[in-house]
This record gives C-alpha cells, structure tokens and sequence, in this order.
DNA sequence: TTGTAAGCGTTATCAT
DNA sequence: ATGATAACGCTTACAA
C-alpha cells in the first residue's frame, strides 16, 4: 500500500479509501488506484484490516466430525452462504470431546472469528466454554446438536415431528405394534424423536408399550441386536421405527436373516435419509434432515444477530420441518 | 497483556516472552504469568502476532466440493494431522467452477495463510493464479486432483495400480472376459483406472476386447445401462471391473434383476470402497482410496516444505498404493 | 534475565 | 476530497 503511495504522490489515507470504495473519494484518484493496484499486484492483507478493525471476517465452524453425509452437507450449506457474504470458514472438528471442543474455541476466540456456529460433541455437559464466548461478544450459534440453556440461538430440524410423521405413516399403513430403536436419551435428538413416536401413538389412542421401545448406539449392529431382542418377545412387533438409518439397516439385515419379510411381515421406517436408505433392498422409508437447508439458516441466523448488534441479547430459534420419504420398506402393506 | 504487564509491574516483553516459553525467562516469573494469564483469563490474539511474525498458523484447503465420502474424509485427515499441529484450517469450495478457484486463491493469500492444499476443480486449465500462490512464496501442495506441470508438489492415489489389483483378482478367481466399466477419459483418475485394467490382462496374456470397455458417467443409472449393454453382447461377460462404486451399485441392481447371480455368473468389482459396497447385497468387493492417509499426506508434505524453507524449489510427489477389499460379490467362485 | 522501542499493514480520527 | 498520525496486539532486535 505504501507502494501505491507512493508511485501516485498521494497519501495511504487516500489508498485506504481508494480501495474500500469510501464515498469522500475522487472518481479519477479511485480508478488511478485500482489500476496501479492490478498492475503491481497488490494482495491486501486482511489480517491487519482484522487487527485495526477488530473483527475478522472469518467465521468459526464446529462439528463433532466432517466425515459422514450430514455435517459434510451442513457445512456445505454454511460455506456456500457465508462464501457468497465474503466470509471463510475456518473449520474444527471436536471428535466428540468436550476437551478438544473447548480448545477449538480457544483457537477460534484466538483467530478472533466474527462468530461461531457450533453443533456440540456428546460429550459435553458444561457449557463455561461457550460462556466464555459470549463474554468476548462473539455470536455464537448452535444448530442441530443444540445446548439446553437461556439465550441460546440456534437451528435445529424438528425431530419430534418427524418421528411423528413416520410413526403417523407407519400407522396409516395399518401397523399397531410398532417397535422403537431409540438412541442415547441424553442427546435431545433422540429425545425429541422419541416424543414424536409416543405422540403419534398417543393420536391413535395406542397405549405406548415399554418392551417396544429399545435403546440402542444407532449402529448397524447395535439395530441387529435390538431387533433381534424384538423379535424375541411374545408378540413380536409389526413394525419398527429406528431413530437412525443405520440401526435401520441393521434391523433390515436381522429381519432378513430371519426370514421375515420386509414390509409384509415388519415395515420398516429410518431417520436421516442417508443415501444407503437407497442401496438397501427394499429401499428403506426415511426422514430427510435438510442438511443444506440447516446449513443456510444457520449461517442466516448468525448474520441477523450481527446486524441485530450486540446491544440486543435475544434468543432466537429456528426449527426446520423434517420431509419424510416413503420406500418400499414401509409401503403397500396388506390389510390386516 | 498490557494488563498482565501492568499488575505484575514487569514490561510486555516479559509477558510474551512467558507466554510463547521463551528460554530465557524466570521460571518463577512465567508461573507467576501463565497463573494472572489464567486468572484475568487473557485471550492470546493471533491475528496481531501473525501480522508481526508475518506467517499465521493458517492453512487454506481448497476442495471441489466438501460433500461426498472422499473429500470430507480427506479434509477430515488434513484437519486432524494439522490440528496436531497447531494449525487451523479454513476450507474453500470451488464448485468445479475455475472463477471461484481463483477468487478462492486470493481470499486465502490475503488472509495469510500459511500454505494452500487444493484438490483442483474440473474446468481449471490454466494456472496462472497457482503461479501467484508460488510467487507469494506461499507452499502449495496438490492432492487428488492434480496439475500437470514442474515443480508441483503432489499427494495422489496410484489408480493405475489400484484397478490392477482389482482386475488380477477376478483374474486370480477365474474370469476372462472381464468388462471395464470405465469413467470420463478426459480425467486422469479413470484413465489410469482404465490402464491399470489394460495391463492386468496383459499380464495374462489376454487380448482386451473393445466390446467390453463401456464407459459411462459413473452414476448408478450409468451402471445399470452400461451393464445392460453388456448382457446384450453374443457373449456377455463373467466379471465387472466398474471404475467407480456407485455404477458398479448399479451393474448390480441390473444384473440381480435380469437373474444373472453375482458372483457366481458375473463376477464384480468396483472402485473407490464406499460405505455402500458394505449395504449391497452380496457386499461389493472395491479399491479403497486410503482418503485419511491423503489428507495425512498432504500435511505432512506441506510441513516438509516449510522445513526445507523456500530456499530449496523441489518437486515432491507422494504416491498412495491402494489397498483391494474383497468382498462376497468377487470371492469363492466355482471353479470353470 | 529483563526492558525499550520499533514496526507488521491496515483504518479511524481529526484536521485541512 | 485528501493528508498526517495514532492505534490495533503482538514480537523481536537491541540495549541494559
């Protein structure tokens, strides 16, 4: 910049404004600017800009992995919205320790970030680290793995209505005894879908039953096993609703093995709409997380409370609608 | 820091050096300093001492796109080693899309990264805002996806060898009319696939039949189709070699639903061990591309470049040797 | 072992 | 419409 200068007798004021299209600035000396600018390459430096002005725009993004469809396609979302708002992402992974998690928040304070969006790890009970954040009056932004707690902004998908619509389906198909494959109940997630299965029975006056609802690690096997444990009860169930797709595809693996035909015998419902919902024979039924969508709105949220200012502390919630898809693994059951 | 300064009664220089553990400080003095540090809860600023050092601990990683196996787990190896590190990453998209590659490029220089790993977009063909990355004296180090070119540094897959592998093992199983369900040839990665298929039966001393090299565009609907091209040959193949898995899903799909058993009719193989060679039924026997140990790679050949220091211009290419798993859909054929 | 002071590349304030 | 100058928070010669 001092170059720019310079080579055209003017001051670094002048280049400053030049450069940052201020409005007190001549047409002639802006245009001199930038073209001197593109000659010598001049490669502005944000990190002094950041310095000066006290906010970088670099945004901090955690999740607890980026493997795995869905963070990768949230994250996808994030970056293609904050990219078209001039902003980078700096991305961290928390592996679902609440250690690192906290310092990758050390690293992003530290990277001085214009703000942080967050989906929390499993391992995370306290919260003084995203205190901490707020403290350094940085918007800080959760999305689907969100924190129980006041003055918390965040986008989560409403995973209670979509348990309900599947359960609802699963109903509609004329299905009584239907199984649950529950996930961990610490994680709201799998509350929520939890809430939404008893709900939909509930709006059936079907008396939830106990031995129908199996918690499980949402694994393939760990579905092979609950379902097994399933089938092993006096009366079976006709059909299961898995909190998660691959302890879907675990239970559609185990039904198989026992020859108990899917959906004729068992229908079968996921949660997540993970491609191997397409892979598995039959096609599985599945609740679609709007990953991207989630992406955005978060990304949307975190600008609203930019503009809102620091001066306003309010909480903001975003509750996305969950879509179901229906396969053939739920689909033209007989009559009963 | 000025704080710390303060309330000690020691100067700033004394604070930092306390902070960075400098070897000549007191160690009296720097518990006394890391204790105020903690207790004032001091948030370093990297901003400022990357403008003062002149180099940040940030790494620019640019993808084609961030969703999709591949490039998450790859970008979730580059992430890992680098957080060991020390270093934060912040990720770009191109979007297959060379306009936003070099937009991409020059937000990064400017944000001063350390070095830039990129994996470049299909329309990239020329390079000049590479050239600038070099002249910035910013390390640059390719993966994957590749530059032709002198002095690159480069991580890639040995694709060559890894469809090799694939085809010598329907070979070892007892197929010879092995059909190669090849991917664009204008794109390096399925033309090594392709060689590597051609030399296979060359080492067999088999003549490749054109007939049976179908290329397609990779997807499952491109599978199916290509396969069914195959079926319609006066004599039809007894093995797939698919470039990819996701056509070999579909070579699949369409030889189960004309009654061709796999493999014990056709045999099949894909590329690339994605999590759906582990949900079709018979499980796909596939080349994995060792995604974590590129992004691992790909750190490590950037740390070794900034050890050499920019004084030494060396051009390094990291080769990965694919690893074949075989699976139900290849093994265990009778013998012919 | 510790302190002084300059400077990294910007931008904001105040003056002209 | 433009310029001089200070400052952002940190590191590092150089000096003590």
């Amino acid at each position: 910049m001092a170059d720019l200068a310079r080579e055209l007798g003017v001051s670094m004021t002048t280049i400053s404004r030049a450069l940052s299209d201020h409005h007190s600035i001549g047409p002639v000396t802006k245009q001199a600017v930038l073209k001197l600018a593109k000659k010598l390459n001049y490669q502005p430096n944000h990190l002094a800009a950041a310095l000066r002005k006290g906010r970088s725009k670099m945004l901090g993004v955690m999740v607890p992995y980026i493997e795995g469809r869905f963070f990768a396609s949230v994250v996808h979302g994030i970056e293609t919205a904050a990219s078209r708002a001039g902003y980078s992402i700096i991305i961290c992974q928390s592996s679902e320790d609440v250690a690192q998690e906290r310092r990758n928040i050390e690293t992003l304070l530290s990277a001085q970030v214009a703000g942080i969006l967050v989906s929390v790890s499993r391992t995370t009970l306290d919260f003084r680290h995203f205190e901490k954040v707020r403290k350094h009056g940085v918007p800080l932004v959760f999305f689907d793995r969100v924190l129980e707690g006041e003055n918390i902004n965040s986008v989560v998908l409403n995973d209670q209505k979509g348990a309900y619509l599947a359960t609802r389906h699963l109903l509609a198909q004329g299905c009584r005894r239907i199984a649950h494959l529950a996930g961990p109940q610490h994680l709201n997630i799998y509350k929520n879908r939890r809430f939404g299965y008893l709900e939909a029975l509930e709006s059936y006056n079907l008396q939830p039953d106990d031995s129908l609802i199996v918690e499980c690690d949402m694994s393939v096997d760990g579905g092979q096993a609950a379902t097994a444990q399933l089938l092993a009860l006096p009366t079976p169930p006709d059909a299961v609703f898995s909190a998660g797709d691959s302890a879907a595809l675990g239970a559609l693996q185990l039904l198989k093995s026992r020859g108990v035909r899917v959906p004729e015998d068992v229908a079968l419902v996921g949660f997540s709409n993970e491609a191997l919902t397409l892979v598995a024979e039959p096609n599985i039924t599945s609740v679609d997380q709007r990953c991207e969508e989630m992406g955005q709105a978060t990304f949307r949220l975190f600008t609203e409370l930019v503009e809102a200012g620091s001066t306003t502390l309010t909480q903001r919630q975003v509750v996305l609608q969950p879509q179901l898809f229906e396969r053939a693994s739920s689909l033209h059951l007989s009559p009963k």
